[in-house]
RNA sequence: GGGCCUAUAGCUCAGUUGGUUAGAGCGCACGCCUGAUAAGCGUGAGGUCAGUAGUUCAACUCUACUUAGGCCCA
């Protein structure tokens, strides 16, 4: 018996029998241990942390990630799927230092190091259980119970073996990194934090006047908003492109202008930052400025490199300043690049507390903003400022104590990706980028122009960097594995030798965290010791090491490590391009010399449904358990995925899941719903043999034919990971051609015909579609998918598998695909469509039989295609009789031109042609129509015209009502004979019992008993009809008998009525 | 400032190598059908295919620019 299930079926229950029957079964287990000796599929899960909670987003991207491992896996690949949680980092502890009510970073040193990082390892996992119960609750099937995890000691020490790879071929360095840094709180912040605290606020503007060496009375007009930074010039930077211009300042007195003497240098576009007159002196380009030297502003410092000239930089611009920018390369990325490229010295006299040093002579201990007007008054008593305003801006602040930030350089450890960022564009080339434009683009662009990997961080919680340092900073050693610690020496506290050291036995207590490492030193020959570098490692480093460092590779699972490099497939969101889309490949192109991952599916972001960017601020943020359990968890892993592309930016509306469930879920459920019902009643099991397709009927072929062509094309939409055409492709196979044409069609088959081959048919037909449409659609809806699968497969035995995750997904059978059949069904389904908008338009309901259409065709081939159709459409137009006609001698044919033939016929002339073609008599048309050519005169010159350069559609039929989608005609006849009527009368009836009967609740299996009263017409009518009648409604008996106004009342095509039906038993 | 993406019906989206009636779903109005139907089907209203210029016999489609929005980077 076939499980039967009702439209009215709850999703969320559904899906936790399911979840259930999994667990219990181990169905996930045995999907990937089914699949052992089977080809690997490689999938890389993306470590989220788990100390916040999941978002809709993270259902999307998990879908996308279940969806394809789900499909190779029916594909007959084995698909392994670690878990993975990233740790480390600071958002852990700032979360952290919440919880413990610290606000200053040396407040974690009062706390206690060891202290702290034991409070972060717990808090890592504050989420944890939101996490794996959404992960389980939308059918995300990952092995949790044996995932990596970033602050493992494996995973650590794998990180450390990477590099000391790197370390080992001199790709770490120690340089300057410019970072956002609160001088109160003495901490560096994150990009992530800078965002959150923009302000508008004035600054002032300065223009300075910079004196040339060679140029008598000659300055340059430099442009700042941060004069403090002035302490610390060493360049100026122009553009090598841009216009300049030498200026002549004048005087004016009344009328006469006089030149002052006095030379400015700038950018021509930015003359009108002047504010007297000036007379040009010559013109030139910035390159020619190139190497000009000018006076240093302030003797603070000593430095040994050349500085105080012009240099080149292609970010100047035009748009605001002077043209000319001053460079302090300890307060500005650019700044800093520039300066490294033309090895300029770096001055940095400012203290952590934002304060100058005391070599600042004149400023000393001031804060540098405050040290802003002072500064200022020295420039003009010096008589080398220009001009002075105040200037509005974005600046950012920091978003604990809204301190001004400030971009400090800080010593910070790089990994020199310079080094071989032309590998990764060429490896890039062999990823297969979904959608391929963010490879090439926002990828592409970012590997074009790499930049060193900024790899150390000043924090506590993280991966120590595993190098250790003499104090002069000039030996160094690098630590690639925990034995390697064996022999170090024990420091105490304040970081004094104790002469015990390491050994084998502190390998198993060790933990590579912060302050553990930093208490062992290493003894050099000379007798210095060696301590570990402070920082911690950027946590993306972490992420990026996953490949090998989840296998604790190379110290273990070597061969697990060699047969799963790269992944076959990834997918994230698109902020992880930067993120860990980048440091897979930066880490896999220098370690392996091979890209990371094969194919990586990019998901956009999800946005409200009015286009708004979703924010726990504005409250419009999308609960996943609230909807999982609302519509279920197939609903909403369908409704993402079939909405939009997915690397398409997605407006989420939740009516779209109840959309989904209504439409494409209740459909299907109904299709099922019906085969059961009657597969149950005729006890119908699939034991019969297999019936040949070419034995089937011909609508029976041309669903399965429909069905290969829908496999073949979900294949390949899967196979491009494109899941948003294989998604809509299989709901328009179900809605259409599956539930609105083939059962729809064929319900008589099912309920009526004796048992027999042509009714097993039908059922074996049904169910090969049904079957079918479920393992294609489980990787997307896995619980329905699964529930229909059992409940197909309890009652039929085909398949061994126990669930549909573990079966195959169908073969695509060519054979079966037979294109005509289905243009022919199409062309059905067409004028079906037509006949049905003529009794529209004439009132004229489906239930009143018609006599006939009229199809003109233009050839015996039409003719014939049509004739094979004609069953089809008198059924389900209920009409006569099809007449295909060929003569012409009543329809009135219009013509136009084949554009695409004609044009490259024709070129230029075309539009001529067309209109002369246009301009055709009912003569000409029919002549080209028989003769197959015309010749015809357009601009006094002879054209011919044959058969393909025209399309004829028959447009008006005499006498008749017709129909057109512009390709097809169609005819109808809505005269009704008396017979017709009677007819009509008989099916009206009919109609009217069948809705008593489900109204009164009977089986459709039940026998009932029929008595009436009307009028004569009517009851005349129905007595003619009354086999027909009883048949149909499987009634025992009808009768005309006086019912007395006490039965229902039904108006029978405008004949009044009473109806009475009761049930026999037998 | 740079890179990438997007712009088609009130809303969400399709639209093939350029070819002359630009489609679907939702919503709205009206009607039909129904022993699988809380469903479905049909009809109707609703489009300067963001704008401008160009290429072409022909542009929603190709090119350039502009405008608006999004993401990333500076």
């Amino acid at each position: 018996m076939f499980k039967e299930l009702t439209d009215k079926i709850n999703y969320s229950e559904v899906e936790e029998e399911i979840l259930k029957f999994w667990e219990e079964n181990k169905i996930f287990e045995e999907s990937v241990s089914s699949r052992n000796g089977k080809p690997l599929y490689t999938f890389y899960e993306g470590p989220p942390t788990a100390n916040g909670r999941p978002g809709i987003h993270h259902v999307m991207a998990r879908t996308l990630k279940d969806a394809f491992c789900r499909y190779k896996t029916m594909s007959g690949f084995q698909v392994h799927r670690k878990a993975g949680w990233d740790t480390h980092g600071l958002p852990v502890e700032i979360e952290v230092e919440k919880q413990i009510g610290i606000k200053h970073k040396d407040e974690i040193i009062e706390y206690g190091v060891e202290k702290f990082n034991k409070a972060c390892r717990e808090s890592v996992w504050k989420y944890k259980v939101d996490w794996e119960t959404m992960t389980r609750e939308m059918g995300y099937w990952v092995d949790l119970n044996d995932p990596y995890v970033t602050f493992h000691n494996n995973y650590i020490e794998s990180i450390w073996w990477a590099l000391k790879k790197y370390y080992s071929k001199d790709m770490i360095y120690r340089g300057y990194k410019i970072q956002p840094y609160c001088p109160r709180c003495e901490t560096p912040l994150s990009s992530h934090e800078v965002a959150l605290g923009y302000k508008d606020v004035k600054d002032p503007s300065v223009y300075i006047k910079m004196k040339l060496k060679d140029e008598v009375n000659t300055h340059f007009l430099v442009w700042t908003t941060t004069p403090w930074t002035l302490i610390s010039n060493v360049a100026l930077a122009v553009h090598p492109t841009i216009d300049y211009v030498k200026v002549e300042l004048l005087t004016s007195e009344g009328e006469e202008t006089k030149p002052t003497g006095e030379f400015l240098i700038l950018a021509k576009a930015r003359l009108e930052i002047l504010k007297e007159k000036y007379s040009i002196v010559s013109e030139f380009k910035g390159k020619d400025l190139l190497g000009k030297e000018y006076e240093r502003l302030f003797n603070y410092h000593e430095v040994k490199e050349k500085g105080w000239y012009v240099v080149e930089a292609d970010f100047v611009t035009t748009d605001d300043g002077s043209g000319i920018v001053h460079m302090a390369p300890a307060y500005g990325e650019d700044d800093y690049q520039i300066c490294r490229k033309f090895n300029l010295p770096t001055i940095h006299p400012v203290n952590k507390s934002g304060e100058f040093e005391d070599a600042v002579t004149d400023f000393k201990g001031k804060f540098v903003k405050d040290a802003d007007a002072d500064i200022i008054q020295n420039l003009k008593a010096r008589n080398i400022l220009y001009r002075k305003e105040a200037y509005l801006h974005s600046y950012p602040h920091c978003w604990r104590c809204s301190s001004p930030l400030l971009y400090y350089a800080r010593d910070s450890w790089y990994i020199r990706t310079t080094a071989y960022s032309q590998r990764m564009i060429e490896l890039n080339k062999q990823i297969n980028w979904i959608p391929k434009e963010v490879g090439e683009g926002r990828f592409g662009n970012w590997l074009e122009e790499n930049k060193d990997w900024a790899l150390s961080r000043d924090r506590y919680w993280g991966t120590p960097l595993p190098i250790w340092v003499s104090d002069d900073m000039k030996e160094m050693k690098c630590v690639g594995s925990f034995e390697e610690l064996i022999g170090a020496e024990w420091l105490d506290e304040n970081g004094i030798p104790t002469g015990k050291f390491f050994g084998k036995e502190d390998l198993k207590t060790l933990d590579p965290h912060k302050p553990t490492v930093d208490k062992l030193a290493f003894k050099t020959v000379n007798g210095k010791y060696l301590k570990r570098t402070p920082e911690l490692i950027d946590v993306w480093f972490d992420s990026g090491a996953m490949p090998f460092a989840q296998w604790h590779y190379p110290f273990e699972n070597k061969e697990i490590f060699d047969s799963a490099y790269p992944a076959d497939f990834i997918s994230e969101g698109i902020d992880q391009t930067r993120g860990w889309f980048y440091t897979l490949h930066s880490i896999g192109t220098f370690l392996f010399d091979k890209p990371a991952y094969k194919n990586v599916l990019v998901n956009e972001l999800i946005l409200d449904k009015t286009g708004q960017k979703m924010s726990k601020t504005k409250g419009n943020t999308v609960d996943p358990f609230t909807l999982i359990s609302k519509y279920g968890a197939d609903a909403t892993r369908w409704y993402l995925v079939s909405q939009s592309p997915v690397w398409r930016t997605t407006l989420f509306d939740e009516d779209g899941i109840g959309e989904v469930q209504r439409k494409f879920f209740s459909t299907l459920v109904n299709t099922y719903s019906f085969f059961a019902l009657y597969a149950n009643i005729d006890a119908f099991d699939f034991s019969e043999p297999v019936i040949p397709i070419a034995e089937r009927s011909e609508i029976d072929r041309w669903i399965i034919s429909s069905l290969n062509t829908l496999v073949k094309e979900y294949k390949q939409y899967m196979n491009e990971y494109d899941l948003t055409k294989a998604s809509r492709a299989i709901t328009d196979f179900t809605l259409d051609n599956l539930s609105n044409w083939y059962v729809r069609r064929n319900r008589r088959r099912f309920w009526k015909s004796e048992k027999g081959k042509d009714k097993t048919a039908a059922y074996q037909t049904l169910y090969e579609c049904l079957d079918a449409i479920v393992k294609m659609a489980a990787p997307i809806a896995p619980f329905l998918a699964d529930e229909m699968f059992r409940n197909l497969n309890t009652a039929t035995k085909k398949e061994k598998f126990s669930s549909v995750h573990l079966a195959m997904l169908p073969e695509v059978n060519e054979s079966a695909i037979d294109p005509s059949l289905e243009t022919r069904m199409d062309r059905a389904i067409r004028i079906v469509g037509l006949v049905r908008a003529m009794r529209m338009k004439s009132n004229l309901k489906v239930r009143q039989p018609l006599k006939k259409i009229l199809i003109p065709v233009k050839d015996q081939t039409e003719y014939l295609l049509l004739k094979s159709i004609e069953g089809i459409i008198l059924d389900e137009v209920n009409v006569k009789e099809v007449d295909a006609k060929i003569d012409q001698d009543i329809i009135k044919y219009k013509i136009k031109a084949n554009f695409r033939v004609l044009g490259q016929k024709y070129g230029k002339f075309t539009a001529k042609v067309a209109e002369g073609i246009k301009q055709f008599t009912p003569i000409q048309i029919t002549k080209i129509n028989t003769e197959g050519r015309i010749e015809i005169v357009v601009e006094e010159k002879p054209v011919i015209i044959v058969l393909e350069d025209v399309e004829i559609i028959a447009e008006e039929i005499k006498g008749w009502m017709v129909e057109s989608d512009g390709k097809i005609t169609v005819a109808l006849d809505t005269e009704i004979t008396p017979e017709l009527r009677i007819e009509g009368f008989a099916r009206e009836f009919v109609s009217r019992i069948q809705n008593l009967r489900k109204d009164s609740g009977l089986e459709v299996t039940d026998r009932i008993s029929i008595a009436y009263s009307c009028g004569d017409q009517l009851a005349e009518a129905l007595y003619k009809s009354t086999e027909y009648i009883k048949n149909e409604t499987l009634s025992v008996e009808l009768t005309r008998k006086n019912l007395n106004g006490n039965a229902v009342k039904e108006d029978i095509n405008g004949e009044q009525c009473e109806i009475s039906i009761t049930k026999v038993l037998n």
